[in-house]
RNA sequence: GGGCCUGUAGCUCAAUUGGUUAGAGCAGAGCGCUCAUAACGCUUUGGUUGCGGGUUCAAGUCCUGCCGGGCCUACCA
């Protein structure tokens, strides 16, 4: 069995996220982990809040809260939303921790004894209302290019033009609207990507593997223009990492943090150490130093493609540049967006299904079916609640949750509520069989490969084989001539419950749960040979009717929720 | 402007990387079944693969030019 460490994105602590941000990488980051472990690989799934920078000092400010104390409770209700749509962490921990302090001013030291890192005196805007510096994004004024009087300091989002902060015509604070700005000097520490850009580009190139979105963002911002830039991992800011060489003061960058993106890779890192001084495990080393066990680990990252270059060139600089044998990330699998109904979701304009409103619509299974099943692996996808309603009813209602309804109550009515006893497998049973084994094993090398919708598809296909078999056998005909056969019949149904289950529960958790507690086979384990995994249910095991698995969206449901969700969260 | 991705049936997506007659699910049509959440199964209609050239024995796949959609473009994270 090879050990998985596996994390997620880790999603930014200013708000809740939207169904988008969870299906870029939670989610099937969260699929991937509880298969691995249902094949009983050891796993180590990881993810955190992103809690530093600009954004979050002003979502606490606009909140009335000091900037910790919003971020501390803003982790706890995301983390109970993660609980809501099941997702698996080992821990979910977070990027402010002293762990990760500790650690991003280690790696930070290691950086600058190998001369990777430099001092770069800028001149940048400074807000004397707000009592900060401005990033290009925060300033507002009139574009020299087209007029448009609301251009933002990086680019006219009217004309596209991309700007400097400079260039603007009567420029203002984009939090406060003043204009009392002035451009101040300040030192920054620059981050020598440029240095490693060989490096990288070899670690890269020998990633034949990897989605092709992660490996052309990758080589666009190695080979764009004069090849791989450094970057500031500096900022003037309260809140953040205070910039220290290792455990020594570092002259010169008094008051300032690391930047967000520096330390929030890292916190994949201490992510573990918060986890063993949790109590939920030891020797977090193990699974990230390659001197202390960790080279027999496989390591997966998930995101969406908006990280994919901090996680192909930031942190892997970050890694191999402290001369540490760190582990480095083996596999990357990137998404593309998720729109909503016709534009994009958007947590500053509120647009679209926010995780706290979908878990008070539906449960996470019927959710998570259909983010995953319709996961944008090679382009963006669309969220529209037609295709919702429609995916659930037929896929989770009709394919899955009729299958066990008719299954079990028809052996209630006529067998009562044990696995019938009698009869022996024919050749249809030894087709079924057959197919089944060719389909697990495809849906196995579909998950193996984080083949997302390919995976589900193949796992509908499994369940509607179910289906297919009981209208060919025909246990309600058979049992009026021959009940020993259609117990048989009986029988496999009951036990196709149990392997649905098993196959199923990455997707769907709670239902799988469900129909385990209800054929009593709450420790079942995965598959291997079909034949083996068909019989484990033996004549007279006794089992419940479960309630309904699935509700059908009705068509007053979907429209209602279409029209409240149609506008934007207030 | 530059780069990348994308365009396949009414809808959502496949197509073993250049190889028979381009396949699934949904929706539509017909038939069957009656155990089941009016569920299930079988059959079936539906495609000039965005458009025009080119390479090749062979192109959805490679080249080229248009047209459309999307993303990124380094101080939001």
């Amino acid at each position: 069995m090879a050990r998985h460490l596996i994390t997620s994105a880790i999603p930014y602590i200013n708000g809740i996220k939207h169904l988008g941000n969870l299906v870029g990488s939670q989610l099937p980051a969260d699929l991937y982990a509880r298969y691995l472990r249902g094949r009983g690989h050891e796993v180590l799934f990881l993810c955190a809040t992103d809690e530093h920078g600009t954004p979050a000092e002003l979502a606490a400010a606009k909140a009335g809260q000091p900037v910790a104390e919003y971020c501390a409770e803003m982790h706890q209700v995301q983390a109970r939303l993660a609980e809501g749509f099941r997702l698996s962490f080992d821990h979910f921990g977070r990027s402010s921790s002293p762990q990760n302090h500790r650690l991003t001013q280690h790696f930070a030291g290691r950086l600058a004894d190998a001369g990777l890192i430099e001092d770069v005196s800028e001149r940048q805007v400074y807000s004397v209302a707000d009592r900060r510096f401005l990033p290009d994004r925060y300033i507002e004024g009139t574009c020299p290019n087209c007029g448009y009087d609301r251009a933002r300091g990086d680019q006219c989002e009217n004309c596209t033009k991309q700007l400097d902060p400079t260039d603007l015509i009567n420029p203002r604070s984009a939090i406060s609207g003043s204009t009392d700005l002035e451009v101040r000097e300040t030192k920054h520490l620059y981050l020598r990507q440029s240095a490693m850009r060989k490096q990288l580009s070899d670690w890269i190139d020998s990633k034949a593997d990897w989605p092709i979105l992660t490996t052309s963002i990758a080589k666009k911002w190695l080979n764009d223009g004069d090849g791989l830039q450094d970057r500031g991992i500096t900022r003037d800011l309260d809140w953040g990492v205070p910039v220290r060489r290792g455990d020594r003061d570092w002259p010169g960058m008094e008051g300032k943090v690391f930047y967000v993106w520096f330390d929030a890779p890292i916190e994949y890192i201490a992510c573990a150490q918060e986890w063993q001084d949790a109590g939920k495990g030891a020797d977090w080393e193990r699974w990230w130093r390659t001197d202390k066990g960790a080279d027999d680990v496989r390591y997966t990252q998930f995101m969406g493609k908006d990280n994919v270059p901090f996680h192909t060139l930031s942190f892997p600089v970050t890694i191999m540049g402290s001369g540490e044998p760190w582990k480095l990330v083996d596999y990357i699998k990137s998404f593309n967006y998720l729109n909503y109904d016709g534009g994009q979701f958007s947590t500053s304009q509120g647009r679209g299904v926010f995780m706290d409103q979908a878990l008070s619509i539906l449960p996470a299974d019927y959710w998570r079916w259909w983010l995953l099943s319709h996961a944008p692996e090679t382009a963006d996808s669309e969220f529209t609640w037609e295709n919702f309603q429609a995916s659930v009813n037929k896929d989770l209602a009709d394919v899955l949750g009729n299958f066990v309804s008719r299954v079990t109550k028809f052996c209630r009515s006529k067998f009562g509520e044990a696995v019938p006893e009698g009869g022996e497998w024919g050749a249809r049973e030894t087709a079924l069989v057959a197919d089944l084994e060719a389909r697990v094993r495809a849906y196995e090398r579909h998950m193996d490969a984080i083949e997302v919708r390919k995976a589900a598809a193949e796992l509908r296909a499994i369940w509607a084989a179910g289906n297919e078999y009981l209208q060919a056998a025909g246990p309600w005909t058979v049992i009026k001539t021959d009940p020993e056969t259609a117990a048989m019949q009986t029988r496999l149904g009951l036990n196709l419950i149990r392997l649905y289950a098993v196959l199923s529960a990455p997707f769907i958790p709670d239902a799988a749960a469900t129909m385990l507690g209800a054929i009593g086979a709450e420790g079942a384990g995965w598959p291997g040979d079909l034949a083996t995994a068909l019989t484990a249910l033996p004549a007279g095991h006794g089992f419940e009717v479960p309630e309904v698995l699935f509700a059908k969206i009705s068509d007053e449901d979907r429209a209602e929720w279409q029209a409240r969700f149609a506008g934007v969260r207030t």
